[in-house]
DNA sequence: GTAGGGTTAG
């Protein structure tokens, strides 16, 4: 081989061939500018030809001071890859050389990689007036369209003196990125134009504010639907959770002749994962497997989350260790899935060996400390969270710490991080002023909790039913009551709201009101009955809790013969403590608190004989060693051991 | 070299 080392041969077509050049004419070269000319021309041929990133990348570095072109071919190859972190240090390195981009071509992939960073490269565009070119405004705008202020790209849109259909999907796609559904609607209704983009835009947006019955009606309308539109359509059921109407839509897709893609696969995975049918998701993963959908990293993501949601952790976690390159997502999938389990050591395993930890690892970390009951070792991660350089706390991360304090009564640290919010400027969401309210009802602090309430500017059901549940264990039966019956328009009750003012009417003494709110429950459960008994059971009425028992539709649990028990010890009605008893002694035969409460009501009727009974049974059935968690009576109250 | 679809935390 006798090359020009600066003019690879015209039949460089195939990564062999280029190979094949490198090593007998660039190693043959001395190392001098010939050289670095010859490793530039080979970079762009390992554009034409699609050679491996890696390769490319070798040659490239070896370029000392690479030229623009080399820059613009390695940058648009890292793009394609989705190294994006790559395309920033390399931009880097080009303004540092003060290398000037000889083409406005580089700018769309760089602009896209840059991210939020996009307008350092804007300045750029403007000093060399690439923004003409049409390619160029669309990504600028795009940029600012995606990462905001989408202000900044309406102006440059206004600015445009041609607008195409492109530029009119960027600000469509912008707004309702940005939820601003009224702009976005304007912008369909004022375009000159519309194709299979603009459309697939309008389901998407829709289907994001949560009003997938709109997004179908644009779906319905489509002049035309490519797979993304179907895709679009799909996805925005599953978000809903919609996963019956959108088991459908993938027959209809079917029916219609589309042929699904691996994105289309990724939300039909996502519905098993929602369902946690394991068989169904068996028989999912074996159609994936059948008709060779070819995997990528989307697709193996939410198969990990798909089996952990069905409890398979070993499937989950063979799909992890086999995947070729996992984001960040993959990682945050197994780490919930090995949290959610309880197995908080695999957990924190894979958290410390993960490369780049973003909010959503640190997240489902503390979350999952705290749901553990470690709220210490929650609150201790939180501390190395916010000592990370550029790692901030958001709502999330508040609204599950904040939570963790109520299960645990913590006020002080509540309010400290309460404090924390407002001083780091984390907007609270519905889900954290949600967990303020439980954290200080919880913490028997009502007065902040009802400000709380008073000052969110919506309110949800269950902000109703923290503050529900507060103000029963409170003993505020009439508050609650209130509270239920002023609940806003569009807020309905729920089992729970019924089931918090029940016991705060059972607790007041409120028992005609409390009547009058059970009939007022749809379809009651059987914790609803179990509060009826209760309610009646306080009140002396134990004839007629017991006539709730024995007509209730379905079957009585513990809590419900334990109202009844309970009721019976206060009123000295031995017969029914005695049946109730029978019956707590068949559903939880190893519960010693039931043989104190029956041994108790035997005392409170003077029935010494009685008393020593139950007591050689407790001996004899071995109930009093049972360990674990069991009911103990304590000056009249039940406690958990 | 432009615009639309996908997986994770509460």
């Amino acid at each position: 081989m006798s090359h020009n080392p600066a003019q690879p041969p015209a039949r460089i077509k195939t990564l062999d061939h280029l190979k094949q050049f490198h090593a007998h004419s660039i190693r043959r070269t001395p190392l001098d500018g010939s050289r670095h000319r010859a490793a530039t021309l080979l970079v762009a041929h390992c554009e034409g030809i699609g050679a491996p990133l890696p390769y490319a990348r070798l040659l490239f570095d070896s370029i000392p001071h690479p030229d623009a072109r080399s820059f613009a071919s390695i940058l648009r190859m890292c793009s394609r890859s989705g190294a994006h972190d790559d395309v920033v240090s390399l931009f880097r390195r080009m303004s540092r050389l003060a290398v000037t981009p000889h083409a406005p071509s580089v700018f769309p992939v760089l602009i896209k990689s840059l991210g939020p960073a996009a307008a350092c490269a804007h300045s750029l565009v403007l000093k060399l007036g690439h923004h003409r070119d049409r390619f160029v405004g669309n990504a600028v705008m795009s940029s600012y369209a995606h990462h905001g202020p989408v202000e900044a790209a309406r102006r440059l849109f206004d600015e445009m003196p041609e607008k195409a259909v492109a530029d009119w999907n960027v600000m469509l796609s912008g707004y309702w990125k940005w939820g601003r559904k009224e702009e976005a609607l304007g912008t369909f209704d004022r375009m000159p134009e519309r194709n299979v983009v603009s459309w697939t835009a309008m389901v998407t947006g829709l289907s994001r504010l949560r009003e997938p019955e709109a997004a179908r009606r644009f779906f319905d309308s489509m002049p035309e639907r490519s797979v993304v539109s179907w895709n679009a359509m799909l996805s925005g059921y599953v978000q809903n959770d919609r996963l019956d109407e959108g088991l459908r839509l993938f027959d209809q897709m079917v029916g219609a002749g589309v042929r699904p893609n691996e994105t289309t696969w990724v939300s039909i995975v996502a519905v098993c994962s929602a369902k946690g049918d394991a068989r169904f998701a068996e028989s999912i993963a074996s159609t994936i497997m059948e008709r060779e959908v070819p995997m990528n990293c989307f697709l193996e993501t939410a198969l990990i989350d798909m089996y952990a949601g069905c409890g398979n952790l070993v499937k989950a976690r063979m799909i992890f260790d086999e995947m070729e390159d996992r984001s960040s997502v993959s990682w945050n999938a197994m780490i919930a899935a090995y949290a959610k389990e309880g197995d908080l050591n695999a957990a924190s395993e894979l958290f410390d060996g993960m490369p780049a930890k973003d909010v959503i690892s640190w997240n489902t970390m503390i979350s999952g400390y705290s749901q553990n009951g470690q709220f210490g070792v929650a609150l201790e991660l939180f501390g190395d969270m916010t000592a990370v350089k550029g790692m901030m706390p958001d709502e999330v991360t508040m609204s599950s710490l904040i939570s963790a304090c109520g299960r645990l009564g913590c006020l002080e640290h509540g309010r400290w991080l309460a404090q924390y919010m407002q001083e780091n400027q984390i907007k609270p969401t519905v889900s954290v002023y949600n967990a303020l309210i439980f954290m200080y009802s919880s913490c028997g602090s009502l007065e902040e909790a009802k400000r709380v309430f008073e000052e969110m500017p919506k309110r949800d059901v269950s902000s109703y039913n923290s503050l529900i549940s507060g103000l029963a264990a409170n003993g505020d039966g009439d508050e609650a009551v209130a509270l239920m019956r002023q609940m806003e328009e569009g807020i309905k009750p729920d089992a729970i709201t019924y089931l918090g003012v029940l016991t705060a009417c059972s607790h007041a003494g409120l028992t005609e009101e409390g009547c009058r709110v059970f009939e007022m429950i749809e379809s009651p459960t059987v914790d609803h009955y179990a509060c009826k008994v209760d309610l009646l059971g306080r009140a002396g009425r134990l004839d007629e809790a017991r006539k709730v028992i024995d007509d209730m539709p379905v079957r009585p649990h513990a809590g419900v013969y334990g109202a009844l028990l309970h009721a019976s010890r206060i009123h000295k009605r031995v017969e029914l403590g005695e049946l109730a008893a029978e019956e707590l002694f068949r559903l939880e035969p190893g519960d010693a608190g039931n043989y104190v409460l029956l041994s108790n009501i035997y005392a409170s009727a003077r029935k010494w004989g009685f008393v020593e009974k139950v007591r050689r049974v407790i001996r004899e059935r071995g109930v009093d060693k049972v360990s674990g968690r069991s009911r103990i009576e304590l000056d009249g109250k039940l406690h958990l051991q």
